[in-house]
DNA sequence: ATTTACGTTTACGTAAACGTCAATTACTTT
DNA sequence: AAAGTAATTGACGTTTACGTAAACGTAAAT
């Protein structure tokens, strides 16, 4: 699936390992029109050749970490602040201490993201089994 | 907190336990603009007195329904649906059938979403655990 | 009597996250 | 050479979920 027409520069450069817009697209079932609206967002940043863009293994485990961060409700936003954290150079300690109580604040919001889940999905079972119960009596 | 003048047909009708705008508003963190917004989206439906809002405890435990679909990343429309679910009446055998699909497809994204959770969870764990690394390495 | 607090409706504004053209470019296949 | 296929860059449109005023009503407190 990867783009590998071997006669590219880039392609050389970076072993083969490149992916096409529509390489992405299909594979994670979003459309380009999305992909290029998360690199507007600085979330991707593809190479080019010519005008055309071609992502790297890093490119696609972004797309992926962007499209589950979609799924968990977080925003284009959040998801970059986490990247960002994720890529910073932690020189000093301050800096260390500040991405620290950012995943610590991340953590809380995904525990109980994890209760609600888990809340919702009893309910949905005792839904469920009424509904069956009722089906018995028919 | 429940509005409670106990001179009105209404709260005497419904035995004190309704809410003013304002209450749910601040147990809930909410503006009041937001639960107004629900109502145009046919999520909450509170009595009214002249023209004055009053939430039944129905009315809140929607509420309290609505910020979780929230935060599990719900649209307000996907929220309804569950709602209209819940209460719809089953007279036939093919309806209940119909919800119990319905049922069976929030499960799977719920339970999509856990595993979403529980990696994005462990992800942040070993990075954290790295930072703390760093931290003592200094 | 009037400020204060709380509520209402109406209506326009806005940010996020794309969708949807339209007009080009570039390569490949026929 | 022509047609098809896949990509590009604008640029405007759309939906969702409210925010934000404006202008007004009602009741309690000062």
């Amino acid at each position: 699936m990867p783009v590998n027409t071997d006669k590219t520069d880039i392609s050389n450069t970076y072993k083969r390992k490149l992916y096409s817009i529509s390489d992405l697209s299909k594979e994670f079932d979003v459309t380009t029109r999305a992909i290029r609206f998360y690199e507007d967002a600085d979330l991707l940043s593809p190479l080019r050749q010519g005008r055309n863009r071609y992502y790297t293994v890093r490119d696609r485990t972004r797309l992926k970490l962007i499209l589950r961060g979609k799924r968990l409700g977080f925003s284009l936003n959040e998801i970059g602040e986490m990247f960002r954290l994720y890529d910073a150079e932690p020189g000093e300690v301050a800096q260390l201490n500040h991405i620290l109580d950012k995943i610590n604040e991340k953590m809380h919001l995904l525990e109980r993201q994890l209760e609600d889940v888990q809340i919702v999905m009893q309910e949905l079972q005792e839904f469920r089994q009424q509904c069956r119960e009722r089906l018995e009596q028919m």
